[in-house]
DNA sequence: ATAATAACGAGA
DNA sequence: CTCGTTATTATC
């Protein structure tokens, strides 16, 4: 409902009226009279009978349309749970915006495929036929057994016969793979963290596995992290599948398209939903797969509350439903390896000799150009090794990508002599300088770092970060005369470039695939990303080298990379040997040391200081919760952070919200935000 | 927002 | 002790 006020996050009861009976499903939006006025809620349940002693009629169905299905209900309420958040936030999320053309349309079509069956009106029980129904911020027991048309005759047998299999061979070259495929298809919930080879073609891999899942007659929900995956996911499955049998859901297609999507999928049109992070929460029928593609990509954070991440969703759901999961990139964050090692999901990988086989060559090479031999390399003040790696397959007529950073990242403070990025002595959070010749401090605890000294090589002196080689890029055009260059980044974003000889000139994440693969792969994204205030800086590093590189050909087929950063580092050190699981498990073993999630859960409070002190002050936190902080935020507003073990997540996200609700209940004017799992911690 | 309900205080 | 007024709290 319009009220989302934590107070009021459970289900109400409501009664019926006969006219409203057979519109009045579970599922359905409604509109009812809350406090005196008209408000929009969701009809959860019908039940015979309320403890409540005096109920309002229902005042009217908006649309005799299901659109909430019982699962995504439940869905729904278990993502409220974990993020401290209320049912109607997360509905907001889940179900998209009505569209009453579309929905018009949608139905004369169905009604004109299906010849008038007469739909069976329920009983309307007893004199009091008590249907509760979820007003404002409806958090619903989970109906259990409201089985709305899911017709089970059409279930084919799971491990029945009825599964053609699918044809594993580009998943042969990961040993587990083919198994995998083989538990899709006969509906055994197989989860999987996927670590994919250099030049792999995931989205066809993709369209492998949900083939496999469908082969069993089960459906599957895909989450990529921006249009162009999703393009690509999309012509992968019409390519294996056939058309028709996946509905394409994204905001980016406007609310017209998208709303007839969504009542495509709930109306199990296809057994395959695919889509950006929305498409989390689709409704398919007897899920079978959820599955994510870079999971490491922040776009698949929910920037809405209560900040859901698509990953965290789609695992919630397959464990609700016993769905299979796959989790996939070229990368492996954190979260991914505490799957694989609390051993919730399997790890599917390519063995070594795979992998040598298959990666570029790769080179490191220093920061500070030595230019004085190549004139070229001096005017687009690269080093040296680039320069002569894109010229050598410029000469080969292969294209060659530069990925060069993006601006805007957050100016932080590193040791001047190794750059490891500055952390406080004493709870490791940021070292941030209030001004340019002050002295640092920590932007959690606010402690002053006077004498700092880096526990990496000792150094005493730090030096901000510094962003911006855009320049670099610009000049990269003249340094090799005659060759075209291209530029794919935020404002127009290439798919796919040509196999001769060129320059492409990409921010991360808008890297085009070149055909036939890139001769050199440049990346000039290091000391932007590297010292980032960000407890992931090193794991995003990874993640877009690894992207980047993905795209050149194999060593033997003339594939080159350079990365300009120094080859001591942990990121450099993966990416030279291909090895994101190495680097996964140490990072999820340092954040274990460190005590950052995902070893452990942290929630941040964010708002004016009296009332972030209020909150926690009614907070019933679990005992072994941490307080840290405060540290400033955006104007006027300060930060805490609240961190527990993993065991006691339920609890402190419970007490958060209802410490909100308290707020909320005796009308606290200042707003508070609650994030659990926040994307950034700084 | 509004209605119920609890809390409170002054006058009988 | 009761009624009338005001703070508090729940909102089907």
């Amino acid at each position: 409902m319009d009220v989302p006020l934590p107070h009021l996050d459970r289900p109400f009861d409501y009664l019926v009226p006969d006219a409203l009976d057979a519109d009045a499903r579970p599922g359905v939006r409604v509109k009812v009279r809350f406090a005196g006025q008209l408000v929009d809620g969701w009809l959860l349940e019908r039940v015979a009978e309320s403890d409540h002693p005096k109920l309002a009629y229902l005042e009217k169905v908006v649309s005799p349309v299901p659109v909430l299905s019982p699962e995504v209900a439940r869905l729904a309420r278990a993502v409220a749970d974990r993020y401290a958040g209320s049912l109607a936030d997360v509905l907001r999320l889940a179900v998209p915006p009505r569209h009453a053309r579309a929905e018009k349309a949608a139905t004369a079509a169905e009604a004109a495929a299906t010849p008038a069956t007469g739909s069976a009106p329920e009983p309307a029980a007893g004199p009091v036929s008590g249907p509760p129904v979820a007003a404002g911020s409806i958090s619903g027991p989970p109906v259990a057994a409201v089985v709305e048309g899911v017709g089970e005759g059409a279930d084919a047998g799971v491990a029945g016969g009825a599964g053609r299999s699918v044809d594993p061979r580009g998943w042969r070259d990961y040993p587990a793979g083919p198994a995998l495929l083989r538990a899709l298809t006969e509906g055994r919930p197989a989860r999987a963290v996927w670590s994919a080879l250099p030049g792999e073609d995931w989205a066809d891999r993709y369209a492998d596995a949900v083939a496999a899942t469908v082969a069993g007659g089960r459906g599957a929900v895909v989450v990529v992290a921006d249009g162009r995956d999703l393009d690509r996911l999309d012509a992968a499955l019409t390519a294996v599948l056939g058309p028709g049998r996946h509905v394409r859901l994204t905001a980016a297609d406007g609310p017209a398209r998208r709303y007839r999507a969504f009542l495509a999928a709930r109306r199990g049109e296809a057994p395959v939903v695919i889509g950006t992070r929305a498409a989390m929460f689709a409704p398919v029928e007897r899920l079978g797969l959820v599955a994510v593609w870079d999971d490491g990509d922040d776009l698949h954070a929910e920037p809405r509350a209560p900040y859901p991440h698509a990953r965290e969703v789609l695992l919630t759901r397959a464990h609700l439903t016993g769905a299979g999961a796959l989790v996939g990139g070229y990368a492996r964050t954190a979260e991914a390896q505490l799957l694989v090692e609390t051993g919730w999901a399997r790890e599917v990988v390519a063995d070594r000799a795979t992998v040598r086989a298959r990666m570029p060559a790769m080179a490191p090479t220093g920061d500070d150009p030595q230019l004085a031999r190549d004139p070229g390399a001096a005017s687009a003040r690269l080093p040296s090794l680039a320069w002569t790696t894109a010229r050598d397959a410029l000469r080969a007529d292969l294209p060659v990508l530069v990925q060069v950073p993006r601006r805007g990242y957050l100016p932080s403070v590193a040791c001047a002599e190794c750059r490891a990025p500055a952390r406080c002595p004493h709870c490791a959070g940021p070292l941030a300088l209030p001004s340019a010749q002050g002295t640092p401090a920590c932007r959690w605890c606010g402690r002053v770092a006077a004498a700092y000294a880096c526990p990496e090589c000792g150094g005493r002196r730090l030096r901000a970060s510094v962003t911006g080689a855009r320049r670099t890029a610009e000049e990269l055009g003249r340094a090799f005369p005659g060759v075209p260059v291209r530029t794919s980044g935020r404002e127009e974003v290439l798919v796919t470039v040509p196999g001769g000889a060129g320059l492409v000139i990409a921010t991360p994440g808008a890297e085009p695939v070149a055909e036939g693969g890139y001769g050199a792969v440049l990346l000039l994204d290091s000391w932007a990303l590297l010292t980032r205030a960000d407890l992931r800086a090193g794991e995003e590093a990874l993640r877009r080298w690894l992207a980047g590189a993905a795209l050149a050909r194999a060593g033997a087929a003339g594939g080159r990379v350079v990365v300009v950063a120094d080859g001591a580092l942990a990121p450099v050190q993966a990416l030279l040997r291909w090895d994101a699981a190495w680097f996964a498990a140490r990072e999820l073993a340092e954040r274990r040391e460190l005590g950052f999630p995902p070893a452990v859960r942290m929630a941040s409070v964010t708002g004016v200081a009296e009332a972030v002190a209020d909150l926690l002050a009614g907070a019933r936190l679990p005992d072994d919760a941490e307080v840290l902080g405060p540290v400033p935020a955006e104007e006027g507003r300060e930060r805490m952070l609240v961190r527990v073990p993993r065991s006691r997540a339920g609890a402190l996200a419970g007490a958060l919200h209802a410490a909100a609700g308290q707020r909320s209940a005796r009308k606290a004017a200042e707003p508070v935000r609650l994030q659990v799992d926040p994307l950034s911690l700084f």
